[in-house]
DNA sequence: AATGATAGCAACCGCCTCTAT
DNA sequence: GATAGAGGCGGTTGCTATCAT
């Protein structure tokens, strides 16, 4: 058996860790969209990510998925988490296969931050949990999730182990993973995630330095926090898009496809748009002018008057290439091999940052500029 | 307004399990 | 059957936002 004294996964000091930045995230996307996810542990290079396997794996799995489904978890969800955790016990992944869109880590923090707390609160106040599984009982055949179930409930008091047990082997995170999952979506699934990182949204939110910046804009332009109450301050500028939740595809976006299902984000896109994806928030707040060094980083910083003067459409137009057709002649190999993490966008990029509107037009032009390209299975 | 405490959550770490050779 | 590699899982950490004082 493997496990101790194995090498590790990778190389920890040539890879890029911590929050991701939304350039990388979309090279995740396009990359598993177009190429599907067979080695983890090749991915990043493939997709020209500084990251490890592992943590592409993670992001996919537990935010970048098409058919995740984010927000707050419903009153019939966490009951039934911890109708089955009492049944599992930490059998996160276990748990989370009868929760379609949700996953095992989702509700591994809900079950730490949350459940658990109510069940300790309830018993310290006397209330056995036979009460509370009598409210789970009632509740949980009829979850509001729009995918419910794949199994009822059924009887608690029968033992949820066999009522809701997997076929032998290895339990899924989702609830039918396919480890040859490559019937991704589509395309407008990119399109979505683009619309969420709306930058107004992140403007409202980051104020910090660059890590600030990602994990807020990871945290607010993505999800709608679990906690109303303390969650996502993506609201408070009075900004707030039609299905908040970047991710609140599950039984949705079956029908999104068919509006735009011939617009595929090209794998092999501009650079340039990427970083401007990474522009789009304020990463550069604390950085160096020295970032700037080429003359395409000079003239986008140039550009910056641009945006100020409110011509953000050209601007976005202008660095999506779509006025020009020779930057579609970008090649596969200098998309992947371009770091996802280099910053090509000025200083404070994103304190002139447009209207969302103007945003989502640019981007809709983006795609619809973009034809789909063949697809090259093999890279 | 400033500061400390707490909550929430994304991401990482290390081990386990499965599969191919 | 032994071994190595890759994926997967659960526990934990670290960062940020929010709350309380």
């Amino acid at each position: 058996m493997g496990g101790k004294g194995r090498a590790p996964c990778c190389d920890k000091s040539q890879v890029k860790r911590g929050p991701w930045s939304p350039s990388e995230d979309l090279r995740l996307i396009s990359f598993i969209q177009k190429h599907g996810h067979d080695n983890w542990r090749a991915l990043p290079k493939q997709a020209g990510l500084l990251r490890c396997g592992k943590s592409c794996r993670l992001r996919w799995i537990n935010y970048l998925r098409p058919d995740l489904k984010r927000g707050n978890f419903t009153k019939e969800e966490e009951d039934s988490i911890i109708k089955l955790h009492e049944a599992w016990g930490n059998k996160w992944s276990k748990i989370a296969s009868q929760f379609p869109g949700r996953t095992d880590n989702e509700i591994k923090n809900v079950w730490n931050t949350h459940l658990r707390k109510r069940l300790v609160s309830k018993n310290s106040c006397g209330d056995d949990q036979s009460k509370e599984l009598s409210s789970i009982t009632s509740t949980s055949s009829s979850s509001s999730s729009s995918a419910s179930f794949q199994r009822s409930s059924g009887n608690p008091s029968e033992g949820a182990a066999v009522e809701f047990e997997h076929q032998s082997g290895h339990e899924s995170t989702m609830a039918n993973k396919d480890p040859n999952e490559h019937e991704l979506p589509n395309s407008t699934t990119i399109q979505e995630k683009l619309d969420q990182y709306s930058p107004m949204e992140v403007t409202n939110q980051v104020r910090a330095d660059d890590a600030k910046a990602s994990k807020a804009l990871t945290i607010s332009s993505s999800f709608s926090s679990h906690d109303s109450s303390k969650g996502s301050s993506s609201s408070e500028g009075g900004i707030s898009r039609p299905g908040d939740s970047l991710f609140d595809f599950t039984g949705a976006y079956e029908t999104q496809i068919s509006d735009k299902a011939e617009f595929e984000i090209p794998f092999e896109s501009d650079c340039d748009f990427w970083n401007m994806l990474d522009g789009l928030v304020p990463f550069q707040s604390n950085h160096e002018p020295t970032l700037l060094q080429d003359d395409d980083q000079a003239n986008q910083s140039s550009n910056l008057g641009l945006v100020e003067s409110g011509k953000w459409l050209s601007y976005l137009e202008s660095e999506l290439g779509l006025e020009q057709t020779t930057k579609t002649e970008i090649n596969d190999q200098d998309f992947l091999m371009k770091d996802a993490t280099e910053k090509l966008v000025p200083e404070n990029y994103c304190d002139k940052l447009p209207r969302p509107a103007e945003i989502d037009q640019g981007m809709d032009r983006y795609f619809e500029m973009w034809p789909p390209l063949p697809d090259n299975s093999v890279i």
